[in-house]
DNA sequence: CGTGAAACATTAGCGGC
DNA sequence: GCCGCTAATGTTTCACG
């Protein structure tokens, strides 16, 4: 949980794996200018450090039939924050739902009039529409939500910025 | 752009990379009951054909001492669609600049009345202040933002689902 | 940090279902 | 068409200087 300090090879080793995480050691070593052992070494730290969480293979939604991305607001029922019945506050309870739905990719507790903010990837509207009907608008702990859809992704990378 | 058909093999190798990216193809095949050299195959298919878009690492935004993340909607001047004196109108010269600032790591422009949402990683507030002072609001296509903070990680992944 | 060598992984060609 | 074998090439990962 606490900030790691890095030297400027260890943000070169991040940089370039940020934007390539199956390039061989080899190759990282290449372009950070260290020969593979010290280079792998370096790496094999960062991962137990855990500043490297994962390594992915990201996606295109389109390509794989997921034409709509939702970003929703919602709002919980404020009655109960210790439940009485012995169930779970409904922040606990809406947490560990979202946790189960798979067509939501993200979900942040924010600041301001929303609880939370939910990114969901979805086939269409219609499937959106069921995904709200069905399940979200169901939940017990959902008091309301605000939807907005994307109609274009200008910028959206993984990659953070390492000043 | 196209919906691209995918066979089960398909799905799971993709599920498979999506939870780990750097498996060897010997573990992919394994994992899916192929042997080394069609797994392969499958692998390069798909990412030839896009459905795989791109392999990364990804970090650890608080280790890396990111420990601020705010979502901010902007919403654009909207005088000028196509601008007289042969600048770029306001969505093109905004998309341009967002696409300079690192600490903007993702931004769609969206449905309602806000028209962008951006999602902003920084160091502190003091940070996002700065940011917010010296470069968003000093854009010249930035009519007004509205920010929320992130205070708490529901769920955060870069997995699509494949229903 | 760099070198070298053993263990392991990738990948193209070819034959079979 | 898609699978699996084999064999050459490239990569990882140590112990050690």
């Amino acid at each position: 949980m606490a900030k790691i300090e890095l030297d400027k090879t260890d943000r070169k080793i991040l940089s370039v794996l940020q934007a390539d995480g199956r390039l061989t050691n080899q190759e990282v070593a290449e372009r950070v200018n260290l020969s593979p052992s010290p280079c792998l070494r370096r790496i094999r730290n960062l991962e137990q450090m855990g500043v490297i969480r994962q390594y992915v293979a990201l996606l295109d939604a389109e390509r794989i039939g997921l034409g709509l991305l939702a970003y929703v607001n919602v709002r919980l029922e404020r009655h109960g924050e210790r439940s009485a019945g012995g169930g779970l506050a409904p922040r606990a309870a809406f947490a560990a739902s979202v946790m189960e739905w798979p067509e939501v990719v993200a979900c942040y507790a924010m600041t301001g009039e929303m609880d939370f903010l939910l990114r969901v990837h979805v086939e269409d509207m219609e499937h959106f529409s069921r995904f709200m009907m069905e399940t979200l608008l169901r939940h017990p702990a959902v008091l309301d939500v605000k939807s907005s859809f994307a109609l274009q992704r200008i910028k959206d990378t993984t990659a953070l910025p390492l000043a």
